[in-house]
This record gives structure tokens, C-alpha cells and sequence, in this order.
DNA sequence: AATGAATGAGTCTTCATTCAT
DNA sequence: CATGAATGAAGACTCATTCAT
């Protein structure tokens, strides 16, 4: 089917990216990934830049579509983004090797990409910004605090990729990161908030009793 | 003087990379830039990769520098954390343009360049998490928030580097997540520290009376 | 039907290669114009080499069909030679893109279309020589007279092609070449030959006291 | 020498453009003609089409200048007519092959190439045009024949260039069509003009007393 | 030390042609 | 007959690197 080749062609750049970088991948080195032949690439991307282009869209389609759903669910403003960040980090952990070629390999490969990124992730940061903002925080801090939440789930997320031998813990990572955001913005403690979402298979790392 | 060549090929570099991109940039806009000839790059840098590394151990250097001077003055622990991370956003604003290019760039270039950087990287989150570690916070955590920071701030001097007109307030967006920061990791407030040092021309825009 | 395929794409190919070359031209863009998949255009050629070429034959084919049709309703050599010319004009006149297209593109596409357009070529080019042969002119100049009254005609044809505004007056043009033709192999004047014909709305342009 | 090579590279062109045709020719059958690396046709020309505009240009530069100098010598403007066809079929029959290259490919290989060989041919055609006004002809009839004239030359030299065995004889063929289009047009005998200029090897082939 | 012309491997992309449906 | 997805060879062009001067 259609969609099956244009899916399969997707997943192939994602691992080619990953192990290669954007500018590294050679467009044949997809389509011998995804079992095809060169030119079929072209049937289904107009170019080499918006296939990486579709996994940018495809990545912040995911987080902001699991953030929208997740604020649905809640109406005190704090709850929001409590689960606003939650629903991020989970879509991060599941779609783990998309979400870190798009955020280690678009920034760096030309401004085109820097650009289709920072549009989506001013998206992101106007939401945080708007929670922080109804919690409190002065407009320009808001800004910063939502960029630096951005750069840390991306930088927290990339590292543990990094990381050898599948022992990646993306969604701990995650959850300390979120925790140390909540009380770095002096938002009041939420109770029992690292039993709620144990996820990593060893269980959540964090004890019960950690000042954490 | 040979080293001025270097120098002017370095600075060229930087200058080419910021706007081009590590890939996009060829060695010839780079020669045209610092004035020379095609060939004469090669007489500084065995490659074009040299060259970035050469520029990625730049930052490190000057980072792990001005942070070993900054902890040197201090003999608390709290106190040496505390002023790491002004060294180190001090840095960054004083050679933003490397910062920019080496944290943006070096990432999605090649497997090389991310393993060097990693390596600094590590040094300094190793600094920062031993830092924690004695202020009470668990292992694996402490490594998170040490990520955590790194990409928080990398990702505050892009976000502000792409800013247009030069209105970049590096320095200040800094201090927001320094001060994020050190509130999130249960750190014992600090009275006053945003007046200590306001760098920017108009001042520190954190009021005095900001719950900040 | 399986000719009016056939003629659509041939039409379809006319279009195209009118507007982008023959080289230019790709078989999806024919298809595309005729309404069809890529692979009917297989059914109907073996290749798109032999989609030219049944234009060229095209062409000459009806060329020679009028031009033996004029010829077969006079009896004196010089009248045939006449009557020639004007088939041949008109021919092109009402085939004017299948004109262009063929002595346009043809001769530099490649060898094969030259060797194929120059057969058809030396067929009418015979003819021309053996009546001004009759007519009384050394057979070597007679040669080099049908080829330049051969290229005249098409350069004339694709200068009013190119023409903007559909404001072509290739008739009128072809009438001009005609007259200059005759006289300068020194055949007797005919008289009245302009108003023989009027073919263009406007009526010939040349006026009856024109020295033409 | 830098223009040694440029030039190399154009004769290697013609070379190769007049066998393969200018969308058959790869720029790497170029350079091996011309005895280079691929790369370093790029050194010399923009791209493949810059290159055939450059031969475009050369052509039509010498034609130009020949047809100036031999006018600059004659006063009456049926002589500087007259000299400027002998110049033309002068500089076509030198340059014979660039000639057959320009006029055979360039007109159907591009748009834009017809519309920089239409520029010079302007150039030319208004200037016979100009002297037939002089010579007393009705406007329209003057850019028909100009053209005429141009067709018929180029028709003559791509004809004889196809001849086999280096038997072309431009330069006689060049003579018919100019004492036919001259006669054509109407222009006073020029006695003796076909004894004045003898430059194929064989002497003329056109007899004293040939009606020519 | 400096130059910059030359190299040629490698890239993206196109497109005539095929063939399973 | 018709389709149009798939193919893969081929081509224009780039650019890091070399080296004779």
C-alpha cells in the first residue's frame, strides 16, 4: 500500500539519521534501509530535506496532539501542565529515536529546518508560558522557563540515547526533569506524583522517600 | 604571526558556520571570509572537522577555565556550584557566536563530533553532580539535573542567538535558569543574587521584588 | 479507439515538445497532456525515440502527399515547381506546431533524427533539383538551391512561430520565400502569382504593384 | 594558461556536441575530450548551458566583426550588402563545426538558447534588412528575406557538414546561395563575382559561363 | 608560508522504461 | 487495453583535499 512504502521510507531515514546525521545519510542509504530502489524515494518525498521535514511535523504532531489531549482532561491551570509534561515526555520515550534526529540532527542541518522547529516549538513554549504565566510567573521568566524546559527534555532525552546497550531510562529522565521544573518554578509539591506513572520496567527509580 | 592566521581562520569559521551551517559551509567561503587562500586552510587544519573540534574545545576550554577559576574562590559547596553556573553563563555570553555554532552545529554533524563534546560534557556534569551530590541529592538524579542544565542552557543561548537585531539578552536568560535551577534542586535560597551581577545594559530584569 | 489513442498522444507530444523541447519532454508530461497513465504511452510507441520520429514522417508525409497531388495537375516542369512550393507552404501553414516542432528540435536531438529528417530531406530535395534541372540549372547548384530553399522555408516557419500573439503570417511569409526563390533561379516571372492565393485573413500583403 | 583551458574545454564542446548533440553530450565526455577532470569544467563555466552560450556568443561575435569590417570597406549599400554575405559564409566556412554546432542544437535545446540565438540573429536580419530597404524593398519583404537568407545558410552549412569524408564545400555553396538570394532580391548583376573569390581548393565550380 | 587550479569521488535528482495488477 | 508504482542507470554539479609553483 501507499502509505506502507511512504511508512517504511520514514522509519528507514529515522534509522539511517540516527546512526549517520542528516547531512551523513545519503538518500540511497534510506531506500537500501527501506528495501526499495533510489528513485522510488521521489515518489513519495519531493526531496531529501522534506523527508526530514515530515519527521519534524510528524514528531510535534504526536507531542502537541498527546499534550491536547492530556490538558483536556484537567482544569486547574497547574494540573495542566503538570500532565502537559507528562504527555511530552511519554511521546519523547515512545517515539525516542524520531524525537532525538530531530532534535540533535534539524538544528544543526540548515536554517530551513531551525525555522519548521522553532514554529512548532514556540507552540509548546506559548502553552507552558501561558501555565506559568497563571501561576505566577513574570512574563519574561515565563519565556525563559519554557525554552529551558524545552532544552532540557531534549537534552535529557539525547543523552540517554547516547547511552549504549538499550539501557536508555528516557522516562525516569524525564520524570526528574519534571520534577526539579515544578519546584525550580515554585509550584506548589504535588503529593505521591512519581508513584502516579511508573513506566520504565525496573520500576521507578525514584523512592519514595527521596527529598526528590 | 601564525597564530593570527589560525586565529582569523577560527574566527572566519565561526562566522561562516553560525550562518551556513557546519555542512552547508564550504572550505572556500570560509578562506574568502578570513581573507586567504583555498589552500592555506590546510595549513592549519588538517580537515574541515579539525577545524570544528578545534572550535568545540575552544568553548570547553574557556568554560572549564573560567569555571575552575570561579570555584576556586569559593569554599562552600553550595557557594562553588553557585558561581559554576555564572562562569559558565558568562562564557557563553561573552562568545556567543562559538557557543551557538559549537551547541547548535556539532551535534548533528557527525558521531565524532558529538563523542568529543561529549566527553567535556561530562566533565562539567560530573563538576555539577558531585556539587549536588554533596547538597544531598541521590546518584541518578544528580546526573539528570546535570543534563538537565546543559541543555537548558544551550537551548536559551540558541533560542537568543536567533532572536533578531541583536536584542539578545543572553545573559539575563541566563540568570532565569540559573535561579530555576537552583530552587529546583532544593537549593537554599540565595538573598540577592540577581543584583550581584546584572550584565546586561538595562539592567537586571528580575525586580527585586520578584518571587524570583 | 485505438487510433484516436494513438492521435492524442501524438497531438499531446506536439504540445509538449513545442513548449519544452524534445529533450525536455518527459514521457509523463505527454501522457499527462493526453490524459492517459505513463505506460499507455508503451502501447502505442516502443520508445519515445520513435514518438519523434512518427512526427517527422508525419510531417513528410503529408508534405509529399500535397506536393504530389499539386504536381500531378500540371503538365509543364516549371509549373510543377511552382505548385510544389506552394503545397509544401501550405502543408506547413496548416501544420504549423507539427512544423516547428519537427524542424526545430529534430536535427540537433540526435543523429538518428537527422539521419531519418535528412532521407525525407533528399527526397524533396531531388524533386526541386530535377525540375530546375529541366529548367535549365547546373546540377550542382541545383542541389545547393533545394537545400536552401528547403531551409529557408523552415527558418521562416519557426521565426513566425515564435512570433507572440498568435500573429503568425506564415502563409504570406512562405509566398515571399516562394517569389524570391523563383526569381533568383532566374525562372520566368509568373504573373498575377500573388493573387493566386490569398490565404491569410488579411489578404496577401503584398499589393498587386509591388516589383514582388 | 587559464585561457588555454577554457579554450580547450570549448573546442572539446564543439567536438563532442557535434557528434552527440548538446543534451546527448555529458559534461564528463567534455572534459575527457578536453583531457580534464569533470570538476574542472565548472572552474571555467557556470554549468553545461553556460558553456553552449559561450560557444553561442563566439559565433555570432565573429560573424559580427567580419560582417562590420567588410562593410566598413564599401560605401554603396549594395556593396556593403554583398560583402556582408561574403563575410558571413566566410567566418561559417572557418569555423565550420562551431558553426554546425550553434545552428543545428542550440535552437531546439532550450528556450533559452533560441532566445539568445534570436538576439544576434536580429541583429544580423535588421541589417540586411536595412540595405534591402535602401535597395528598395517593402518592409515586411525585408525581414522575411533576411531571415530567408539566414535559413538558407545555415540549411547549406549543417547540409554540407553531414557530407562525408571532408568533402564539404561550404564555401561554394555559400556562393549560390548568395548570388540566388541576390538575384532574388532584385539587385543589379555583379559581374565577375563569382571569379573574385575562389577558396575552395578545386577552384570555383561555378563556370564562367554558367547563367550563375 | 601561501596560493589557487585541479582533482574525482560522491550527491541529489530525473526519467525512460517495465510489469504486476 | 490500461494503469502507475517501481526501477536503476545516468547526469549535472559540489567540494574537501592536494600539490606544483
Amino acid at each position: 500500500m501507499v502509505e506502507d512504502r511512504r511508512e517504511a521510507l520514514l522509519q528507514a531515514a529515522i534509522w539511517v539519521f540516527l546512526r549517520q546525521g542528516y547531512q551523513g545519510a545519503s538518500v540511497k542509504a534510506i531506500t537500501e534501509q527501506a528495501g526499495c530502489a533510489t528513485g522510488t524515494f521521489y515518489l513519495y518525498f519531493p526531496s531529501k530535506d522534506d523527508c526530514l521535514s515530515a519527521l519534524i511535523d510528524r514528531l510535534y504532531e504526536r507531542v502537541l496532539a498527546a499534550v491536547a489531549a492530556a490538558r483536556a482532561q484537567e482544569t486547574a491551570v497547574t494540573d495542566k501542565l503538570w500532565v502537559s509534561m507528562e504527555a511530552a515526555v511519554r511521546v519523547f520515550d515512545e517515539e525516542r529515536q524520531l524525537a532525538a534526529v530531530v532534535l540533535r540532527d534539524a538544528p544543526g542541518a540548515s536554517p530551513l529546518f531551525r525555522e519548521r522547529l522553532d514554529r512548532v516549538r514556540r507552540t509548546l513554549a506559548a502553552l507552558i508560558a501561558e501555565d506559568l504565566g497563571e501561576a505566577g510567573m513574570a512574563p519574561w521568566e515565563r519565556e525563559c522557563a519554557a525554552r529551558m524546559l524545552e532544552g532540557a527534555l531534549g537534552e535529557v532525552l539525547v543523552w540517554q540515547m547516547a547511552e549504549e546497550g538499550g539501557t536508555a531510562r528516557l522516562w525516569d529522565a524525564g520524570q526528574v526533569v519534571r520534577r526539579l521544573f515544578w519546584r525550580g518554578c515554585g509550584l506548589p509539591a504535588r503529593a505521591g506524583a512519581s508513584e502516579a506513572s511508573p513506566r520504565s520496567p525496573e520500576g521507578n527509580v525514584l523512592g519514595r522517600d527521596s527529598a526528590w
